[in-house]
DNA sequence: CGTAGACCCTGTAGTCACTACAGGGTCAAG
DNA sequence: CTTGACCCTGTAGTGACTACAGGGTCTACG
């Protein structure tokens, strides 16, 4: 499998395909005659997983982790547990703070009267 | 007011006003004889509104919208209402999203069954 | 046989919003 | 006269890619 074909069935651009490769996060796949990458299904596999690990939100470093745990002959499923708690902690976190920023903004729209007045309250309140 | 009062009585670092400086957000102060920058009271609320709206999670180039609607005679509440607005929605999708992903993330955790296994079925998912 | 177009390669620079140096100058206190 | 706090400019680094520039390769069509 060339990187055009790995990178249509995993939906993600070519050119991440090549920056995990140089960043050590996927495996370097073996090369054609002419130079073109080569990849085996295992390859798909670990793009797979970087992808998934990725769309959930996990850091570069996490999925690395992640990786290295993965590649382990017996993954030890602890290991998992803890960087899954850790990070839905950190998410609740993020989840807490936008929600503390949706009521600020919101407390802010209330003051500006449907938009009809012209010297704005919302600027003097964030300039003080 | 030298750039490390300013600094300290808006709690950023010295280097972030200079960066605003450099990318235009915060007008150029005037420099006394040894080239240091000399701040007014006018700057200082420049800066606080720019750290404000940072705060409410508004980009750069929302912040910019903003001080150039603040620095007209007389600002224009409804297209700050309109930019507040624009922005809680945005907020509002962050929210969700992460939502999605706590869910994701808790229903992933559910599989370790206490971390206790060795072939761990996180993993297994994750790669499909 | 020639060429157009799709694919591939490497390497570098750009993104956002800063942050962290490196390598200097200035000034007040001891 | 030296120490240390403060200031200056300019450049490089962060994370996680994305977008070129400037090339090579391969297949299909005329």
């Amino acid at each position: 499998m060339r990187i055009g074909e790995l990178a249509s069935t995993c939906g993600c651009p070519v050119e991440t395909i090549r920056y995990y490769e140089k960043i050590g996060l996927l495996p370097t796949p073996a090369r054609l005659a002419n130079g073109y990458r080569s990849y085996e299904d295992e390859h798909r596999k670990w793009l797979q997983f970087i992808l998934r690990s990725r769309d959930l939100g996990f850091s570069q470093d996490e999925v690395r982790r992640l990786t290295d745990i993965a590649h382990q002959k017996r993954p030890a499923c602890a290991a998992v547990h803890d960087l899954l708690e850790e990070h839905v902690i950190d998410v609740h976190k993020r989840i807490a703070e936008l929600r503390r920023l949706e009521n600020a903004l919101l407390r802010l729209k209330r003051q500006c009267h449907d938009g009809t007045l012209h010297d704005c309250p919302v600027i003097d309140e964030l300039m003080q």
